[in-house]
DNA sequence: ATATCTGCAAAGACTTTGCATGAGA
DNA sequence: TCTCATGCAAAGTCTTTGCAGATAT
C-alpha cells in the first residue's frame, strides 16, 4: 500500500514516492529527455534518446514510465493524428510553460504558441467553472489544439509529409 | 482526374462527386449511422450498426469511408484517449452543431456541451485571426477538450471504466 | 528482505494494404 | 466500358502483458 503523501517540494524523487513508486535509472532517464526535449517526442522518441545513453533500458519501460507520468499529473500525452501518441512535461520543460499547438494536417508538424493566453484563460475559467458545475465534474486539464495547413505545405501542397 | 467541382448545395451525393468519388451503398450507409448517431461512434460501433442493415459490407470499406468523409471535411475524428478513433459528422448529425466535449479520465466516458459558446467564439475568433498571421498557417478547425472526473467515477472510482 | 521494476518476447488492438471481383456513371 | 469501390485476408504499427531475473529502500 502506498504511504502517506505529503505535498512538499515537486522534486521529481518525491513525487514518485508518493504514489509508492521508485525513483530508478531508466524513469531518471526518460524524466531526464522529456525536460531535455522542447517538442513532442512519441515513446520511440524517447526510447531512442534514453538508448543512446542507456542502451539496455527497454522500449517496455519507456511506455509504463510515461503512464506512469501522466497518470501522476507529471506529464500529458497528446495525438496529434499521426497514429502514435506524444508526450510533453507538465511544467518545467526547456522553458516554455502553458502553451497549445497548432497542427498541420499535412505534414502533421506541430507549432507550440503561447500567445492569446490571457484571453484564454479568461475563457477557460469561465468555461471550467460553470461546466464543473453544470456536470458535477471535476475538471483537471484541457487541450486546446488547432488545425490547418502550415505555410511550406500551403506553397507546395504534399511535399513534406512527415509521419 | 477529378472534375470540376462547383460549391452547390451541401448535399451528400454532390458532395461525393465533387471528388471524383461515387456514393454508393455502403458509403449511403455509413453516413446514415453516423447521421442518426448523436454520440461518438468508433469504427467498429459504425460497422456493428451498419452490418444490421447491410450484413456484408466490411469493416475496411467503413475505414476507407471514414478517412474519406475526414478528408473532405465531412467528419471529424477525435481520439479520446481510449486508443481508438472516433468520428462525428461536421455539422448536421441528429440536431447539436458546434459542441466540444468533456471526458471522464477515468471511464472515458464523454460528455458533448454547447454552453460559453459565445464567449469560445470570441476568444477562438481572435486566437484564429492571430495564429494565422503570426505562423501564416491556414487554420481550418480546432478542438477544446476538457478533462477530468465525471460524477459518477467520483463516487465510486475505478468502478465503471467502459473501455 | 521483499515488494517493486525491468527487459525480453509474445500477444493484443486498431488500422491499413494488396489484389481479384463487383458495381456506378 | 472503364474506372472506381469493395471484401477478404494478410500485413503493419503502436502499445500492452507475462514472467523470470534484477533492483531500490
Amino acid at each position: 500500500m502506498p504511504r502517506a503523501c505529503r505535498g512538499g517540494p515537486p522534486w521529481l524523487h518525491d513525487k514518485f514516492r508518493c504514489g509508492g513508486h521508485r525513483m530508478t535509472i531508466p524513469r531518471q532517464a526518460v524524466l531526464d529527455v522529456l525536460s531535455q526535449s522542447s517538442g513532442h517526442p512519441s515513446a520511440e522518441d524517447i526510447f531512442l534518446e534514453v538508448h543512446k545513453v542507456y542502451p539496455d533500458i527497454g522500449l517496455t519501460t519507456v511506455y509504463r514510465t510515461l503512464e506512469l507520468l501522466v497518470q501522476m499529473g507529471l506529464a500529458f500525452k497528446f495525438d496529434f493524428g499521426d497514429g502514435r501518441a506524444r508526450y510533453e512535461l507538465t511544467e518545467g520543460s526547456k522553458d516554455v510553460n502553458h502553451h497549445h499547438h497548432l497542427v498541420c494536417k499535412n505534414c502533421k508538424r506541430v507549432i507550440d504558441y503561447t500567445d492569446f493566453v490571457d484571453d484564454e484563460i479568461e475563457f477557460l475559467k469561465r468555461a471550467e467553472k460553470g461546466l464543473s458545475e453544470k456536470f458535477n465534474f471535476n475538471i483537471t486539464g484541457h487541450v486546446i489544439m488547432f488545425y490547418g495547413i502550415c505555410e511550406s505545405c500551403q506553397r507546395g501542397t504534399k511535399l513534406n509529409p512527415i509521419k
